[in-house]
DNA sequence: GAGAACATGTAAGCGGTTACATGATTAT
DNA sequence: ATAATCATGTAACCGCTTACATGTTCTC
């Protein structure tokens, strides 16, 4: 059972909302779903070329004065259901890998002050995350009133960021108590 | 910049535990920090003959018999340098990517019940999950009273992986009373 | 008798990142 | 001037998974 490519259905899936060029796509995920999803240009371009080989998509040609001819991709009949088809498929889960608890795992024999200063680092991270995210949640919500389903979906996947963060952050106070503690020599 | 190889970092991680066989390395990774590492025999090897090479670990045979020999690696004074100099390093985060977050963000054209029975598969999982967590951690803390600060350390990633699934549980409930709306057909 | 645990490894191949290549236009 | 945005692609390489290869002992 060789190793699914799920890079070809986050593409897919952005064309089946409209028709794009690669660019397009790249702007499209990062702005849209960088919390949960990433693809580089190296991936995307290729997977374009061999979606329309395969029938999933068509592309069209635009001139352009001085930049260069954009390619828009539109998705086929064929296209979405495939799309559907891998939508209805069971989720598979990858086994995560958190290099931060790795290295904290690790650090028992260093000095808490390491662990410190990566727990803190990670925090302020975690806090700008979750600042940047409310603004969005709110700028969703207001603009929620009258549109239709798909902001719904993507605020779901938002939440999912929130209440993720959130609980990261609740760690970090807690771990660095601890670490804190550890410092200090104290038992507990 | 190339990309560093964490697996390395990891093996050589529960080598500075105490000596261990491959064999060894990937039930105590699968076992100690299944939450959030792993590894595979593929990986584990090479990375051990490697490590032997640069002199960061040196290798016993044990006869033993009926079985294969066993190869027990011990981490060397230069294998401690090196996993010190890591431990030291910033922490480099990688972007997650989340398959179910991926689907419900194209699943608005899809029926809602394919959200429903995602997310509610998640939900099982998680709540699975959990309880084993929590075990692990009771088991923990009343082993914890006497022993050094390893398990202290241990704990701080366990208590991450609690707090994330709380999280995801959080998230569930949520989500599935927004989808259970959207398939009712309210505004919400 | 089946399967898990013990034990070590190799080969093939994919998925993904990084760096390279090119070049105009617009905004600061 | 400098950087960012627009715009498309290729090449090299590495990390990692999957499958293969082999064989014994212990447990259900």
């Amino acid at each position: 059972m060789p190793r699914e490519n799920k890079s070809r259905y986050a593409v897919l899936g952005m064309l089946s909302l409209e028709p794009m060029s690669g660019y397009d796509i790249k702007k499209k995920i990062h702005r849209g779903i960088g919390e949960f999803w990433s693809e580089s240009f190296a991936q995307i371009y290729p997977i374009l070329k061999q979606l329309v080989e395969e029938g999933y998509a068509v592309c069209q040609i635009e001139d352009q004065e001085g930049k260069p001819d954009r390619k828009v991709y539109s998705i086929t009949e064929a296209g979405r259901d495939e799309l559907m088809k891998w939508l209805s498929e069971p989720v598979t889960y990858y086994p995560l890998r958190i290099e931060l608890l790795l290295k904290l795992f690790f650090a028992h024999n260093a000095s808490p002050d390491v662990s410190i200063h990566h727990v803190e680092q990670f925090q302020k991270r975690m806090q700008d995350v979750l600042e940047e995210y409310k603004n969005v949640e709110e700028r969703m919500v207001s603009a929620m009133k009258s549109r239709g389903n798909w902001l719904r979906y993507r605020l779901m996947t938002l939440r999912y960021g929130i209440y993720s963060v959130e609980a990261a952050l609740k760690w970090c106070e807690e771990t660095l108590q601890e670490l804190n503690g550890i410092k200090s020599g104290k038992g507990v």
